[in-house]
This record gives structure tokens, sequence and C-alpha cells, in this order.
RNA sequence: GGCCUUGUGGUCAAGCGGUUAAGACGGCGCCCUCUCACGGCGCAAUCCCGGGUUCGAUUCCCGGCAAGGUCACCA
């Protein structure tokens, strides 16, 4: 068969010579050991906290080697293409911190792009065109129908599915039926002639995983589709080769593809990059533990984080302590060290499911907000009420005097120790509400009316607001002591049965009337932040 | 089902032939204290199972088992 009238039939036109590219596209020059690192998510508009994890794990291999870390859009389905999905994922990086160095509608060096895919297509046209004539690749025209047939057949069978060896119908056409099929422009994919054979297994390393065993292809996959447009596989050959990638570090779902991928670099005469396969974010769920999905896992969107309003810096801190196991030692003892500054290593990474855990997150999220100043908590509060807060929430923030006295409060900011009540925007002005309007009782009264009653008219008796907080509470004792409560914690504790309660209970019930809660920082503050009047009235206001 | 990966407390995990098997989160208790938060101290809890190899296996080998991933003209 004549491959190059065959591969002039199927793919008509002049295509540039394959060395062309290879000087457009040349070795970028880096400095030895720099690696070259991307991100490339398919447009679907939805950009989740498995994209996160692993891009935070690409930018820094390539920013701390002195590299380029690129963004490239994996467009060659249409059918997942959503408008205004490729601004979405810029955003919500750009929110956690995540600088590319190029790429789709970053900017920067445009030697490498184009960064669609689409806008690809000669490229993978005149790579296909090559693996024609070289046979390496050769048209298929089954239909779906046929397809979907033999893989039930297989299934049946209990063989292995997909299109390969015997099965592969196509694989040996003669140059007649090729040509006849094509007279009656019956539409045709492009599929690889796979030279593999599953019985041979070959050692690989993969940067994460170490030495693993992978079985060779023998699946004539499809690298070009129907309509003109590569397959994954395909394009990752090339556009990894031709923008030089030199680490894929990407999801474990891909190892098992892993086998194509070598095969499609060998056959295109590329130099393979390095892989990495790093773990998975997965859930409890009931019994067993699954990957985190879109449809039933809301945290799995990076959108839940940024209503919510959970720290940027947080988030990106608890991906790093999951992503490389040394990181939390290391935070722990250089607490105020750029985070950068770390040794990120791709070795470190876990080689096993690492189960998503809200619990920590939180936790690093109260650290974290615990190191800001109040201005600094204030216009994190701001731009996230901008967005997600409602009309009261952003009233409460118009107030930035009495805003700013409260989160110093509550923050700790002026005092020895810091305080960590926040743990997201949206709980902080939840948790702050009380400054700006009396909120529903969250906890109950635990004496009777006629007590609370002795005790709110004891407290507005004597109330001075003039009073410095050490004057207040001796007073708050005395009025205690007055009502049978124990004025000091000691002797209460040494002989509860001989009083009614104790300052505690008092200033609870105090403090539940000003605030509607049990728990609160401490009480003479608060009634400083609200003022006299409203002090006063609160408190009348308890009174039924 | 085939192939691949993984298996240390509830979770994230250090470990790499001999350890009282780190640390962090969570839980519980105590202290501090007008409550909470912070901070301090302490407690409970782990090497998937079975064979080897070895004086000795969490660690090395083999075999199970379990979990996860993947088997498209989706990425």
């Amino acid at each position: 068969m004549d491959l190059n009238k065959l591969a002039d039939r199927l793919l008509p036109g002049d295509y540039p010579d394959l060395s062309f590219y290879e000087e457009k596209y040349p070795p970028r020059a880096l400095p030895k050991g720099a690696e070259v690192t991307r991100l490339a998510p398919s447009p679907t508009g939805f950009i989740h906290l498995g994209n996160l994890f692993v891009a935070i794990a690409n930018e820094r291999i390539a920013h701390q080697s002195g590299g380029v870390y690129y963004l490239r859009i994996e467009d060659t389905d249409l059918k997942r293409k959503v408008e205004g999905a490729v601004e979405a994922v810029k955003n919500a990086l750009r929110y956690f911190d995540i600088k590319f160095d190029e790429g789709a509608k970053i900017g920067g060096d445009e030697t490498y792009a184009p960064w669609y895919q689409r806008e690809r297509a000669e490229i993978y046209r005149a790579y296909a065109k090559h693996l024609i004539k070289i046979g390496r690749a050769y048209p298929c025209f089954c239909t779906e129908e046929e397809l979907s047939a033999l893989r039930e057949e297989q299934t049946k069978n209990k063989e292995i599915t997909g299109y390969y060896g015997k099965y592969a119908k196509c694989r040996d056409l003669s140059e007649e039926e090729i040509m006849k099929n094509l007279d009656e422009k019956k539409p045709f994919v492009l599929r690889l002639r796979s030279m593999g054979d599953p019985a041979h297994k070959l050692k690989f390393v993969d940067a994460i995983k170490g030495e693993i065993a992978v079985t060779e292809n023998d699946q004539d996959v499809v690298i070009l589709k129907s309509d003109g447009i590569p397959t994954y596989h395909f394009a990752h050959a090339i556009d990894d080769h031709l923008m030089r990638t030199t680490l894929v570090l990407r999801g474990e779902e891909w190892l098992a593809s892993l086998p194509i991928h070598l095969e499609l670099f060998d056959a295109l005469g590329f130099s393979r990059p390095r892989y990495g396969h790093n773990c998975s974010l997965m859930k409890q769920d009931g019994e067993t533990r699954r990957k985190l999905s879109k449809r039933k896992d809301p945290e799995l969107s990076l959108e839940f984080y940024r209503k919510e309003g959970y720290f940027p810096r947080a988030v990106k801190v608890y991906m790093l302590t999951l992503l490389n196991s040394n990181f939390e030692e290391w935070y722990l003892k250089n607490p105020s060290e750029p985070l950068e500054n770390f040794k990120f290593s791709v070795g470190k990474m876990s080689k096993s499911g690492t189960l998503f855990d809200l619990d920590k997150l939180n936790d690093i999220s109260k650290n974290e907000l615990a190191r800001l100043s109040a201005e600094e908590m204030y216009d994190f509060l701001s731009a996230w009420a901008e967005e997600y807060g409602s009309e009261e929430e952003k009233a409460q923030l118009q107030a930035r005097e009495k805003f700013l006295k409260a989160l110093d409060l509550c923050m700790g900011t002026s005092g020895k120790k810091r305080r960590k009540d926040f743990v997201t925007a949206s709980q902080a002005m939840q948790t702050l509400s009380y400054f700006f309007k009396l909120p529903e009782r969250t906890d109950d009264y635990r004496f009777d009316a006629k007590t609370c009653g002795q005790i709110f008219d004891g407290f507005l008796k004597n109330y001075d607001f003039s009073d410095d907080a050490q004057v207040w509470f001796a007073k708050v004792k005395e009025l205690a002591g007055s009502l049978g409560f124990a004025a000091e914690m000691k002797e209460y504790k040494a002989n509860p049965d001989a009083f009614r309660g104790s300052v505690a209970d008092v200033a609870e019930i105090l403090r539940i009337a000003v605030t509607g809660k049990a728990n609160t920082p401490d009480l003479y503050t608060i009634m400083q932040i609200l003022g006299e009047e409203e002090t006063r009235r609160r408190i009348k206001g308890a009174i039924s």
C-alpha cells in the first residue's frame, strides 16, 4: 500500500515538515534542573479542589526550580465547553495565589502558544499525517454501534474490551477497501497502530510512586476523532513535547492510560517527560471512602470555599500539608517565613489516597486568621461581603470604627494572648453580629426569672459606663454576693452548697441578656463597644 | 472480570531490620479562668491477615484480603 498516497487522501493539503515544529518550538533556554510544568484543565467551568491540589504542586516545582509554569486549555471536546470557563479557572487560581508564567489568558512568553488545543488542530494533523506515512496510524470506519456491539460481545466472553488484535477490524483493510469507504464518504477516525504486547511488563519510575510496573499497550486507540480533532492522549503527547514540559504531574486516574502515552511518545519519536501521578482527594462515605465527587460533595468545588469565606492562604496551607508530609512540621517551626521558602519535593508526595478532613482545614483556618491584624481581618471580611455578604452584613461593615473594636476584642490583637474565634468570613460575621443587634437567644438562662430580674435591676442600678474593668467587675462581684452568689470562684469551688451559684452564673445571665449567648469574650469590653445606652436597653429588654 | 496503585491510631502521617512506634487534627480529662477562646499538662487509640528470610520483622520476599483507580470518537 502506498502510505504517502493514503496520507494525502486521509488528510489532504500541505503540512509542514515535522522539523518545522521542532524549530518553531525549540527546547527552552532554562538553567539546569529547571522544571517546566503545567496545569491542563478542560474548560468545563468547574474547577475543583483536586485541580487546586495538583496545581499547587506543579506551581511549587516549576518556580522553586527556576522553571516555567503554564496554563493549557484542553478544549478538544466541545460538548464539555462552558462559556467563560477559562476566566473562571484563572480567577479561582489567582484567588488562591497560584501564578502562571504563561498560558491561556495569562500572556507572558508567546513562543509556545497557542494554549488552546482547538487552535492547534493543524499541528496535530501534521503529526497524524506523519504517523500514517510511517504506518503507525490507520483509518477506522467502524460505527459507534459496531463498537458497542463489539464491547458487549467481549464483555460476554469475559475478554478484554477494546480495539486491539483480531478485534481491530479496520487495522488491515486493503487499499481498495479504504478508498471505497472514502469514496462513499464514510466518516472515519484515525487509530494508532499499536505494536505493544500486554505480555510485556516494563518497569517505570514514577516521580511520586517510585518504581511501578507498566503493561505494554496494545489498544489501537483513537488519536484523531472523526471531526479531525485529537483525543486527549494524542494532544497530550504532542503538546507536552512541543511546549517542552519536563514533568507531568497529574492525578492518579491517568495512571491507567500511561502505557498509551508511552507508546505515543515513542511512535512520534519524542523523548518522554517525567511523570508523577498523585493520589486523589477522598471522602468518607458511610463504610467506604471514595473520590470526592462533583455532584455529591459541595466541598469539592472551589466556589464552596470562597462562599464560606475561607481565607485563601488557609486552603493553600492545608493543601501543602497534604501534599508534602514534612511541610506541617516546617511550618510549625517557621511560622513567619514565606511559604515559598519551604523546599517542596515531589518524592515526598503521598502515594495513597488522602481523606479530606474539614476539621483539619478549620484548625488551620483559625490559626491563619489569628495571624491577621484587626485591619487585615476587616479588609478580608469586606472583600468577602462585597461578593457574598447580605445587605445587613455590608451595613455592619460600614461602621468601620466599631467593627475594628469588635475585631480587636475577638482577635485579642491588643492583648497578650491572641484569640482564635474565627474560622471563615461567614462564620465571623455571624459571630460578630451581636455587636450590631441583639440576636435571638441561643442559650437559655439557667436561673428563674425572678433571680434574673434581681440581677438585671441590681446591675443597672450601679452601672456606671465610665468605670474601668476592675471597678466594673468588682461591682458584679458585689452584686453576686448580695444575692447569695459566691463572689469568688475559689470560695464557691470549696463549698458549692453554701451558695446559689457563683459570680460566673451572674456574669452568664448578664452576658446572655446583652449578647444572646452564654459564651463570648470579655463582657465589660463588649458593653464599652455597645455604648451605655444600648447596653442598658438590652438589659432592660431582658426583664420580662 | 483484566490491568495498575495503595494498605501504621477516627483523620493526615513520621519510620526505612533492634524505637517506650514521632508529630499534627479530632476525642476525653485536668489546670488557668466571670463564660468562651487562647495557653499549659495529661489520657485513650495504630503497624490488614498468613507464610517465609533472619538471632530479631511495622520495615525485606511470597501469597491472600481489603480499598481505590481505569478499561470511550471524555478529559
